[in-house]
DNA sequence: GTCTATATCCGGATAGAC
DNA sequence: GTCTATCCGGATATAGAC
């Protein structure tokens, strides 16, 4: 971040072309959308779009940040008042698909480019590593400090439900059934046996699950 | 299939672009193989390689129905020979990693547009719901007889055992360890935990998982 | 530093001639 | 069935206006 908090005509143009992407992206989705449809519906040139953004992947990571940021805002309420890890667990998911409900179109397709790790969009690369923190972080916080979970397991559960939320994003996406019902009841029921399983977890296997996660190492710090 | 057993030269062509392509994609990558690449290399013009291949995605449909063929000679001799489950799904698993070790730079780069439902090249596509149904039918061949899971649990089990796999594959073209051993730890520590989970999910809450996987119907029965 | 305009490259895809 | 020519859109480059 730079001192200056904001330059009137330059930081303006940036987000009045991200503003417009999106507006696009939803209505004709991601490959629908070109850059010269971005440059024109905004009122620019391409190359004062390519200026402001050096390509359309740009736009996606802007896209993940922003989104990031309503998630975070919109799950804080609910993560303050809920008493119990699984209604809080449910209040952060369910406000996750809330929030992306218009936005299943769009999100189909930049899934295709958002699962390789070398992919600067992936949501397992370097480029991404920040939201990817931030998005860890509400589950971290959705666990706070129930007692169901040990203290020193509470980040790697976060980023297993992190990773389970990958998976239910996956189904939400690709779900044809009324107002997506089928992904809530997912999501319910997945929690539930998330939250059932937890105690045992506790028990005999608790050493085994925890090295295997540790070992896959899928989320080591960030370099 | 016509009823033609074979074209010399028609066939014999396409045959040889694919050979040519695969060659090239594991090579070069997806993405840093153009279709006038593979058109040239083959010794065609660009429109012969489209006449036989509609789209670049086409050659990868027929590298699906290619590789799913090996994949299923490569698991029959383990499968008849080994007696216990855990065995059966750990050789059924490497078998399939074996396979596709030299293929993990093509599959990054596939992986971009296989998994939205609506790409044909998606793994849950209707295009793909063949060589998908006999990749689930490997499975089904290693439970096997199996009493730890009931007659009736055994499809169900068989599309959960695929699910866990597609998250392995995603592990394994992104795994950066020397000869991806830590995919092959998370393999065989991932089908442990499933076969001791397998018990107790014959006991009180197998109800529940097994009307949450219903529920969800990801893989009903191909229209 | 912000932007226009234009020309150009590249690669997937298509059309139509032979 | 095979070829050449062409279109389209992402991306780059450049020269210059303010």
């Amino acid at each position: 971040m730079t001192t200056r908090k904001r330059r009137p005509s330059g930081e303006a143009s940036r987000e009045h072309i991200l503003s417009i992407a999106l507006g696009l992206f939803r209505e004709k989705g991601f490959d629908g959308t070109t850059m010269r449809d971005i440059a024109a519906a905004a009122g620019l040139s391409l190359g004062a779009a390519y200026y402001w953004f050096p390509s359309k992947e740009a736009l996606v990571l802007a896209y993940y940040a922003r989104q990031q940021d309503a998630h975070a805002a919109a799950s804080r309420e609910a993560l303050e008042r809920l008493p119990d890890l699984r209604s809080r667990l449910g209040a952060v998911m369910h406000a996750k698909l809330d929030m992306l409900k218009e936005d299943r179109k769009l999100l189909r397709a930049i899934l295709r480019s958002t699962l390789g790790a070398d992919e600067p969009t992936s949501v397992f690369s370097a480029e991404t590593s920040e939201v990817r923190g931030q998005a860890i972080a509400i589950f971290l916080d959705a666990i706070g400090k129930d007692e169901s979970v040990p203290e020193d397991a509470r980040p790697l559960f976060a980023q297993a439900l992190w990773t389970l939320h990958l998976g239910l994003l996956l189904y939400f996406v690709n779900d044809t059934s009324e107002d997506q019902t089928k992904t809530r009841a997912l999501v319910d029921g997945s929690l539930d046996l998330v939250c059932n399983l937890a105690p045992p977890m506790l028990g005999p296997m608790r050493a085994e699950i925890t090295a295997l996660l540790q070992n896959a190492g899928l989320f080591a710090a960030k370099k």
